[in-house]
DNA sequence: AGGAAACGCGACGAATTAGTCGTATTTCAG
DNA sequence: CTGAAATACGACTAATTCGTCGCGTTTCCT
C-alpha cells in the first residue's frame, strides 16, 4: 500500500487511524455482545469469559494496539469516537441488568463504567509489555476475580471499609 | 522559559518530559506512602483514602497528566522509567501483608500489581475528560468499593464464578 | 565600577513527517 | 482490441517540529 493510494480514501492521517481504530472498536463490541448475550451461562461465568477472551485479543494484537494508542491525541476529540464508544454500552447495560437485577440503575451503570473501563485500559497496558501464555491467564484470571467480587459484592449490598 | 534555556538543562525533548513525569510519579509514591502506612486506620480505609486522594489529584491536574501520557511514547523505552515505576511496589507490597495477612505471596503481589495499575489506568482515563466534584467522588466510591470486594473476598479465598 | 562567568533568549537551520501530483498500471465497456 | 475511467504509485514539496547558536542580560567576585 503506498501514501498515494491511501490519501485516495482519506483526508489525512488521523482519518486513516481513527478508521483503523474504529474497526478495532467494532470487533470489541462483537466480541462483547457474543460473549455477554449467551444466555445458557451465568452471568459470572461470562464475565469471566469475556475478561480472559478480552485480555487474549488485546495480546495478541499488540503491536498495532499500542500503536493506535499511541496516536489517540489524534483522534482524542473526534466526534465519532464518542458514538463509537456507545455502542458497546447496550451490550453492558443488558448484562448489569441481568447480574444485578435488584440493584437501582445508578448502580448498575456505575458498575458497568467501572468494568468496561478497567477493562480496556488494564487491557491496554497489559499488552504494552509482552507476556507468556500463562502470566496472560493468570492476570486475567484476578481481574476476573476482582470483577466478581465487586458485582457480589454489589448483590449483596454490603461494601463496607 | 524559552527553548534555548531548556535545552540548557535537558539533552534533548524526551528528557525533558521524563523528568516531568518523573516528578509526577515521585509525588505519587509520596502520596501513596503517606496514606497506606498510616497505621492507625484499618487497611481499608486507607485503600479507599488513596483512591480518592489519587483520581481527586489526577483530575486537579488532568492538562499536565494528559499532555505527559500522550507523549508516553517517547520515553516508554527508557530503563529509568522501569526503576521509577518498582519505588511505589515496596510500599504496596508492605500494605498487602498487612491487608491479606494469610494469603500466598502470588496473591499478594497479583492483587498489589491489579489494584495499582487499574488505580492509575482509569485515573488516567478518568481525568482525559472532565467532571464535576460529585462525579469525581462517585466514580472513587466505585473504585473503591471494587477493590475492598477484590480483597474481602480474597481475606475469604472464596472467589467463584 | 569593571569584567568574567553563568544564564536567558528566540530567530534560524536541520531533520522529520504529512500530504500532493504527474505518471504508470489496471479495469472494463463497446 | 481500443480507449477512457479508475486506481496505484512514490518522488517531490509543504509544513511541522526539534535542537543550536550567537547575542543580550543578570549575577557576583575583586
Amino acid at each position: 500500500m503506498s501514501v498515494g493510494s491511501l490519501y485516495q480514501y482519506f483526508p489525512n492521517k488521523a482519518a486513516i487511524l481513527f478508521r483503523l481504530q474504529s474497526d478495532e472498536w467494532r470487533r470489541t463490541s462483537e466480541l462483547l455482545r457474543s460473549i455477554l448475550a449467551d444466555g445458557t451461562k451465568p452471568p459470572l461465568a461470562r464475565l469471566r469469559a469475556l475478561v480472559h477472551a478480552f485480555i487474549r485479543s488485546e495480546c495478541e494484537e499488540a503491536a498495532i494496539r499500542t500503536a493506535l494508542s499511541d496516536a489517540a491525541p489524534l483522534y482524542r476529540d473526534a466526534p465519532e469516537a464518542h458514538d463509537a464508544r456507545a455502542a458497546g454500552e447496550g451490550i453492558v447495560a443488558a448484562f448489569m441488568r441481568e447480574a444485578l437485577p435488584k440493584a437501582s440503575d445508578a448502580t448498575r451503570n456505575l458498575a458497568g463504567e467501572l468494568i468496561t473501563t478497567t477493562l480496556s485500559e488494564v487491557g491496554k497496558r497489559f499488552s504494552e509489555t509482552p507476556h507468556g501464555e500463562a502470566e496472560i491467564a493468570r492476570h486475567a484470571d484476578g481481574l476476573a476475580d476482582m470483577f466478581c467480587a465487586y458485582l457480589g459484592e454489589l448483590a449483596r449490598r454490603r461494601i463496607q471499609s
